[in-house]
RNA sequence: GGGCGUGUGGCUGAGCAGCAAAGGCAACAGACUGUAAAUCUGUCGGGGUUUCCCCUUCGUAGGUGCAAGUCCUACCGCGCCCA
């Protein structure tokens, strides 16, 4: 079985069961699991973040859990570094790396190799920057970027500011979109669900990690060395709760909520993943393990 | 029985006599070059030859206006107060 060169990317919407696939199949094919999430890559956003547990994992190494602070902004431009490392590095021991998570952009900057701009974010230039209102930073922007100021969408002060910084950090217009030749083969499985099963397991899941207050208590704890605004940041499970424990919403708010920012997210990520026509989309274990050994074949 | 108030698109909720009718939610579609669970956009009564035209809408029925969701009358439903 030749795996030096191979990547198994699983991914697919929030809920739809990535975890427990990645774990059948890394047991079955001497896999060793990356995470491509988020908010899993930091300490102490565990229930929040469907972690797998210790027990779960088993003897199945994983990698990209736990790596960042959610004090520190943690970005794909570091985490493409990782776990390109953690790819190789299983490579190396002979073993076959797979990629799991619901990060489209994560993933992308593995599976296509992006290449990510060398210009680190200057927070210290984007609180200024923040404070100019966006039609004035558009002009800038055209100025001294006319074709990115073109490209990028002008309504969003996030995308603008970064646009903004790049020309000024660069001096010059910013390249095309590239990409670098990773070295290996990818086989992306995408697990297919529908908006329905997903309310469905949303829900359930949402009940579960609420038990005992679990979530509460972990949001409480994040509490301790996080701000409010920082929780809120992290999105979903985070956010809300975070409003919640401020009083600004009750928890019945709060559970709705979640459950429908979650239906929400799970769509854009099914928006992000569409337009890849690569992705195997499957329904069933057996069908994730029939293009799998074939992949592993050739 | 009397008084006051209210009835708007899937929901919520604005609405000055010139409106297919603000905003919000939901729904649907989309973007994504170091915050990506974030951030942002479009559509959203129906139809068409779709930067414009036509049709049908604001509890029901009448009425007054060139013109009515907006004014008047009656009725129906809902709410509060007095009996």
């Amino acid at each position: 079985m030749e795996t030096d060169s191979k990547l198994i990317v699983i991914l697919g919407p929030t809920a739809s069961g990535k975890t427990g696939l990645s774990l059948k199949l890394a047991k079955k094919f001497h896999g060793e699991i990356i995470s491509a999430d988020s908010r899993q890559i930091y300490k102490g956003m565990d229930i929040g973040s469907g972690k797998v547990t210790k027990k779960e994992m088993g003897k199945i190494p994983h990698y990209l859990l736990d790596v960042a602070s959610p004090r520190q902004r943690f970005t794909v431009a570091q985490y493409q570094k990782i776990a390109l490392k953690a790819v190789r590095h299983i490579h190396q021991k002979g073993g076959l790396p797979i990629l799991v998570g619901g990060t489209g952009f994560y993933i992308q900057s593995i599976a296509d190799g992006v290449v990510i701009p060398e210009v680190k974010p200057d927070w210290k230039l984007r609180q200024k920057l923040a404070k100019i209102p966006l039609p004035e930073l558009v002009k800038q922007l055209q100025m001294l970027d006319p074709a990115r100021a073109g490209i990028i969408d002008q309504n969003n002060p996030r995308r603008v500011v970064r646009a903004l910084e790049l020309a000024l950090k660069l001096g010059s217009p910013v390249p095309a979109l590239q990409q670098r030749d990773m070295g290996f083969k990818n086989l992306i499985l995408g697990i297919k669900k529908s908006p329905k099963e997903l309310k469905i397991l949303i829900a359930k899941r949402l009940k579960i990690r609420l038990k005992n207050d679990a979530m509460i208590k972990e949001v409480k704890n994040l509490r301790k060395i996080l701000s409010w605004k920082r929780l809120e940041e992290f999105g979903l499970e985070y956010r809300y709760v975070a409003q919640y424990l401020q009083n600004k919403i009750t928890k019945e708010e709060m559970i709705k909520i979640i459950k429908k920012e979650s239906e929400h997210y799970a769509k854009r990520q099914m928006t992000w993943f569409k337009r890849d026509q690569r992705i195997h989309w499957i329904k069933t274990q057996k069908q994730a393990e029939n293009l799998l050994k074939n992949f592993l074949k050739k």
